[in-house]
DNA sequence: CTTCAGATGCTCT
DNA sequence: GAGCATCTGAAGA
């Protein structure tokens, strides 16, 4: 198992959220099932200089604490008070940044991703759950069990129980950016092409 | 295919 | 009290 150090997440935000894609996210439920998913489409937040971002201007709150994390912490959060935001904090010392994980395909134990999703087996969705299985950041949370009981887990560690691994990265030419969605709050940031995704 | 309202609770002012 | 890095089901074109 390749698991991604903190090297990989201690970069520029943008070059990981890049580099992410094509990864596998592993979720290792308590009783040792694995659920793998690999990584179509992410977003980039940069508290620097980015007004989506939870903690820009380097706020300090109870929520973005995680987000002055070591690289390679995973950021949880409860949004519209019924949905969970995946993210990998990157950049470095004192630099509040991360990568939000907005879409995946189930690689591994789809039956129970599906199960999670839908109440039912990956074989038995029909063709509107095939198109809508993991291609958002709440949907992908809901698929893999994630809440913020996961908030501030390191990634650089096995026994957390969540981390990613190498898995197979699409040819750079094959990668396509966009706006991020859903941040029609942040003023000039709105138009920052932070997004990426591919397939 | 599209738009649209409602759900639901935490976070910050 | 206002707003939110979303999703779903219903209804219409």
């Amino acid at each position: 198992m390749d698991i991604l150090t903190q090297d990989f997440y201690a970069r520029d935000t943008l070059t990981v959220a890049r580099d992410l894609l094509g990864r596998e996210i592993v979720r290792v439920l308590p009783d040792g099932t694995r659920l793998v998913c690999r990584i179509t489409e992410t977003e980039a937040y940069i508290g620097r200089l980015d007004k989506a971002c939870h903690a820009y201007g380097y706020k300090h709150t109870a929520r973005t604490e995680t987000l002055f994390a070591p690289p390679g912490t995973a950021y949880l959060y409860l949004i519209y008070g019924m949905y969970h935001c995946l993210n990998f904090v990157t950049e470095g010392e004192g630099e509040p940044a991360a990568v939000l994980i907005r879409g995946a395909v189930a690689v591994e134990n789809g039956d129970i991703i599906a199960k999670n999703r839908f109440g039912c087996k990956e074989k038995n969705m029909n063709a509107y759950q095939r198109r809508n299985f993991l291609n958002g950041p709440g949907k992908l949370c809901r698929g893999l069990n994630l809440t913020r009981a996961q908030n501030g887990l390191s990634l650089t560690a096995p026994d957390g129980g969540l981390f990613v691994c190498a898995g197979q990265p699409p040819a750079p030419g094959a990668i396509q950016t966009g706006k991020r969605i859903g941040i029609d709050y942040a003023e000039e940031a709105v138009d920052f092409p932070w997004r990426f995704w591919y397939g």
